[in-house]
RNA sequence: GACCCCUUCGUCUAGAGGCCUAGGACACCGCCCUUUCACGGCGGCAACACGGGUUCGAAUCCCGUAGGGGUCGCCA
């Protein structure tokens, strides 16, 4: 049997870390069992439904790299397919119309509630004569429930669950309108689409009992089912807006890697032994239900911005450099030519071992690409005022002096400087590390020079010689 | 409130009766490396919710308690 699971999001708000974590499942499971992967947008709700929402949920995915297969499934273009069930189900005599208005269920629930009894509908249309039914109240066609034993479901990760039948009420199948609903919908897609797996956020179990009664009525045979525990906020409940649940496209702007969202969200929910680093293939090759706990997590930004960096310092300069781009052009407020660009591949292997996130790394790498003079952070023009015009000028000689440009030609001027002067090291290359980048973080200094080049190298310096060049009143920011 | 689920270091987790004086990772704290900041290396702090059983032996099995979560829509 090929293994067959779907992602299905209705499109009502971005992807947001726990879909992005079910897709990534879904996608594994299939991946791992040579099956298939079918995206189906759930948008049977016309009104909380848009376009643009179903666009980043497929923008979403397609940056955590989660392909699914054959097109994108529209699950309100197949409600004829729905309504048909429902039909079929209504002629068999498992389903009935019920008449019951909006305000006559809400009375019921309230009073239920009142008198501490669950809110549930109360079947009142279940068994009546048709012949009673108002004229002008549209009816909605709702689920012949049995009302006696239980229904169990075999839940590969929660285990064998089991619900009293007389919990679960008779679930509307079309609305008034003759609309299907969700419930019906579901299940009569995962039955034409073949779907042998349902991988869904465990706040889908309550569901998953009426939906196998529809299964079973509709005679179609049951999905394995797996509810994976909910992601949780660092106060323990359901990640909500509230605690600033974001859409995917907000990690992505926060400078994370999808590789390493991939393994953060994989790592919530699921072990592989003491295994951290996992990579996509050995995820695939690794990836099953058994392993997935029952206990939510919580989402832990230390975490994910420790994996973050591992696979930052693992990604290739040209690619990271093409990521931060963007961003480092608007640090320095122009387009960078390819001289420019080039500086910064060259400058990423020093770079991506300090940075957290491509955030930090463009913040880190723009000293590379502005244009001089340089803003100094107080600490650096400090560092340059201890150090003095005089030797500095000295320092400015010796490397004009060099006979070539490269890290350890630079290397050795400097420390025969040093050596001269009677310092130690770290009394030059801090103010060298000054002049060169504006600040007292960087990159090893020689390795600066030499992708900073002789002439840009000598000229930064001769700025910070200057005086005035390298006051922070000179605002290059803006 | 009813039903269902969960409970190992602050966080993510390993652990499926003896291998557990409970392991790893992140975070935190030291030390080392070092031209800064990181990386890296070494070390440290730190948990089986509680109470009863079962058993020669329980983090692991059973029961209860407490705490947390999810669901109760003509939403999905």
């Amino acid at each position: 049997m090929t293994v067959v699971t779907r992602f299905a999001p209705s499109p009502t708000g971005f992807l947001h870390i726990g879909g992005a974590r079910t897709a990534l499942f879904n996608w594994l499971y299939a991946r791992h069992h040579g099956g298939r992967f079918i995206l189906r947008i759930e948008d049977t709700d016309r009104a909380r439904s848009t376009p643009q929402a179903v666009q980043a949920i497929l923008d979403g995915l397609r940056w955590l790299e989660l392909d699914w297969d054959g097109e994108a499934e529209s699950q309100f273009a197949r409600r004829d397919r729905h309504a048909a069930a429902a039909h079929r189900l209504l002629e068999a005599g498992l389903a009935y119309r019920c008449y019951a208005t909006p305000a006559e269920l809400e009375e019921m629930r309230s009073r239920a509630r009142a008198e501490g009894r669950p809110p549930r509908y109360d079947g009142r249309w279940r068994d009546r004569d048709p012949a009673d039914a108002p004229a002008d109240v549209p009816p909605a066609v709702r689920f012949r429930a049995p009302t006696d034993g239980s229904t169990t479901i075999a839940d590969a990760v929660q285990g064998e669950v089991t619900v009293r039948n007389d919990q679960l009420d008779d679930m509307i199948l079309l609305r008034a309108d003759g609309t299907p609903t969700y419930m019906l919908s579901v299940v009569v897609d995962d039955i034409d689409m073949g779907i042998t797996h349902v991988i869904r956020g465990d706040d889908h179990l309550t569901n998953a009992f009426r939906q196998t009664q529809l299964f079973q009525a509709l005679g179609a045979a049951l999905p394995v089912f797996a509810h994976i525990p909910l992601i949780h906020g660092p106060d323990g409940a359901k990640l909500s807006k509230r605690h600033g649940a974001l859409g995917v496209e907000a990690y992505r702007d926060m400078g994370y890697l999808p590789e390493a969202m991939r393994n953060y969200l994989l790592r919530l929910g699921w072990a592989h032994g003491d295994d951290e680093i996992i990579s996509t293939e050995q995820a695939i090759a690794w990836f099953d239900l058994p392993e997935v706990g029952k206990s939510a997590a919580r989402f832990d930004f230390a975490k994910l911005d420790s994996l973050n960096g591992h696979y930052l310092r693992q990604a290739d300069a040209a690619r990271l450099a093409g990521l931060i781009r963007p961003a480092v052009e608007s640090l320095v407020a122009r387009p960078l030519d390819e001289a420019a660009f080039g500086r910064l591949v060259r400058g990423m292997p020093g770079l991506q071992q300090r940075a957290k996130t491509l955030v930090d790394l463009a913040q880190a790498a723009a000293f590379y690409v502005r244009q001089r003079p340089l803003e100094m952070t107080d600490k650096a023009a400090e560092l340059l005022a201890e150090f003095g015009s005089a030797r500095l000028q000295g320092l400015h000689e010796a490397l004009a002096g060099a006979a070539e440009w490269t890290e350890s030609a630079v290397e050795a001027e400097v420390r025969a400087f040093t050596e001269a002067e009677d310092l130690k090291l770290g009394k030059v290359a801090q103010p060298l590390r000054a002049a060169l980048t504006g600040s007292t973080m960087s990159p090893g200094i020689f390795e600066v020079a030499a992708i900073l080049g002789r002439d840009e190298t000598l000229g930064r310096i001769a700025d910070a010689l200057s005086g005035g060049a390298g006051s922070r009143d000179v605002d290059s920011s803006h």
